[in-house]
DNA sequence: CATCGGACATGACAGGTATCATGTTCGAAT
DNA sequence: ATTCGAACATGATACCTGTCATGTCCGATG
């Protein structure tokens, strides 16, 4: 499959990535509180950045897919503030944070695509937000459906899919079911 | 009150702005729809990105305060993606978009500080995003809490607390009371 | 092919919140 | 001072979801 690439940055990035880092699936890419030393694009697979809140219930708070950047809003912080880990088998491409702020820095246009990219996050974390307002397990879905813009999501992905919408994973398979029922 | 000037650019913009105006409690900025023709600065008061969802139910997903820009990751977009509000009597101070890109683009330490500032929106909007994912009320305010760093909210502001954590007033109110009871 | 682990599936029950209803308080405007 | 509207407050009820328990399915592995 043929990575999207839909940001100038992020070719620029796998271009001149120096290294690879292949993840098994369940794998941690980065722990929270761990300093932050490089930018990472997926080439194949997918990283979540995710935050465990107390009692272990996991919070999906992005979800990177081939071709896009993996918490490229910690690239300006000190330490990462989630924990980035494969949810599936992974291989990501790896690029010193100092390198890449060089790279943006010597190329005024790639720097101007940078900050629409960081644009784009801003609205699409607050579409989130806006998912995880509502309050039953249908209206979640449904703002998920429409915001993914795809079909259903497919198995073996379902309780990826229930932790980003903050539902249990059972919550879920009930509201599938139903859906399944009634079409 | 001397306004927060957090950043450079806030302070470039208001310099800048040609424009001042000013909006009564519950008067709109702007609507969701409206073609995105400038950006602003909260001098006073202070501008809430509100979503409705069916039902009438508002979601605040993002507050601005004296000194804090309002819909900043909408000036690379064609149209808001929300509406606007006054929460009350509100002052801001509107400079055309084109000369906020001009801005930027004429100054490469006012953009640098321009993306550091949209990377921080992406970790806020999802530090909300975690906070919208916890299931009781009292999570959820210890979270609004924790976030906001200040002690509890302000009477007069409740109903506004409740619009940002998704939880209804009423709901609100009996967690408020709990925690006076037990104190 | 047999095993095994994780995801899928579903029923039962307890707990928390939205909603509706009904007052009360308080600040602003007259 | 009186009026008035919005926020604050609180009780009752229905609904939904989390959790626990139990069981099935299916792909990977040896």
């Amino acid at each position: 499959m043929i990575p999207v690439m839909s940001d100038d940055f992020v070719s620029a990035v796998v271009s001149r990535s120096g290294r690879r880092r292949r993840l098994d699936r369940g794998a941690f890419l980065f722990h929270r509180g761990d300093p932050v030393a490089a930018v990472f694009v997926v080439g194949r697979g997918s990283i979540e950045l995710t935050r465990f809140q107390q009692g272990g219930r996991p919070i999906v708070l992005q979800r990177a897919g081939p071709g896009q950047l993996v918490a490229e809003a910690s690239v300006y912080s000190a330490a990462y503030h989630c924990d980035g880990l494969a949810a599936e088998a992974t291989v990501v491409h790896e690029l010193p944070r100092a390198a890449f702020l060089d790279l943006l820095a010597g190329d005024p246009a790639l720097f101007h695509s940078w900050a629409a990219h960081l644009a784009r996050e801003v609205q699409s974390a607050r579409v989130r937000s806006e998912v995880l307002s509502r309050h039953t397990v249908a209206d979640r879905l449904d703002g998920w459906l429409t915001w993914t813009g795809g079909g259903l999501p497919a198995r073996g992905q379902w309780r990826s899919v229930a932790a980003q919408i903050g539902v249990s994973p059972e919550a879920l398979y009930r509201e599938l079911a139903k859906r399944r029922r009634s079409s």
